[in-house]
DNA sequence: CACGATTTAATCGTGCGCAATATTTATTTT
DNA sequence: AAAATAAATATTGCGCACGATTAAATCGTG
């Protein structure tokens, strides 16, 4: 970044282009791990983000909608629907807190219960899909944790 | 990875956490950056998507459908309607190829040339928003390559 | 030349992702 | 207590993303 005499704050055309490019790759990354997923996850009947939300179930046990959103960064117009799924799946339930009527908690099911290990074992079958070794994939995670931090800061 | 007696590969807890971590993370990385460029965009009433399909013809010029699929790792079922819209926008036009009439040709019209320079104008906006140096940018963008053509390659 | 196989786009159905709005319950103000 | 405000969830509408299917054009081989 170059301060100009006028104040102006100029970002470099080569700037501006990486930033542009590690956008993209972002994406593309996204999509590719989809992709890579979805062979493993369609044997359970699970898309991704439904994954994603077994996942935070799974350790944490029954959650408000709202506390799953904040967990995965999604809202309502997301996560209702796919809960609605998620229960006609018969993979969770979902009650009004009586302390909180505003509130819906979700909790699982027996049925979503026991497809922790089902999934566990399937997720072996991926490998090392990424290729990469712990260390980098540990480095990645932070680095882009980092970025989503920095973004979200606007 | 261990390899035990009996020949199968089993892989660590840890590790599977960490590639479902990493996996997490680019996932809402992605999110973090539509999020970031989304208010810029809607300026030029453009989406992330169509936004990517401009920048490919800018540079490019003309492309057949199966060429800017290639490039973005999108199908003809994501374009077909996403470049519509674009027609419909004024900013491309969509012409049979006489060399081979299976093709369709997406080419720029006067006012989709023009916008390259209004939206590169809007970007220098975003400022810094990953929060990284030019370095830093282009290190991560290279390893989400190689991420993503490890994930490709199964 | 003919006919089956391949290539290229478009279409359809399902499921996110998100903004805007509505609805119900809880809390605060007056 | 009544009214205003806030909070949590649901609904609607639009636009990807992708698998599956369809239709048309081209190519390959006999």
């Amino acid at each position: 970044m170059t301060d100009k005499a006028d104040g102006q704050i100029m970002i470099p055309e080569e700037e501006k282009r990486l930033e542009s490019q590690l956008c993209f790759a972002v994406y593309s990354a996204a999509h590719a791990f989809n992709r890579a997923y979805k062979p493993i996850l369609d044997r359970v009947g699970l898309t991704y983000p439904q994954y994603l939300v077994m996942l935070v179930l799974w350790e944490k046990g029954a959650l408000s909608v709202k506390t799953i959103g904040e967990k995965l960064d999604l809202d309502s117009g997301t996560l209702s629907p796919l809960l609605k799924r998620l229960e006609q799946a018969g993979l969770i339930s979902r009650a009004r807190d009586p302390k909180d009527e505003r509130q819906v908690i979700i909790s699982l099911t027996e049925k979503g219960t026991d497809m922790k290990c089902q999934v566990g074992m399937i997720m072996d079958a991926i490998g090392q899909a990424t290729g990469c070794d712990m260390a980098e994939m540990a480095n990645l995670r932070d680095r882009l944790q980092q970025l989503k931090a920095n973004l979200a800061a606007d």
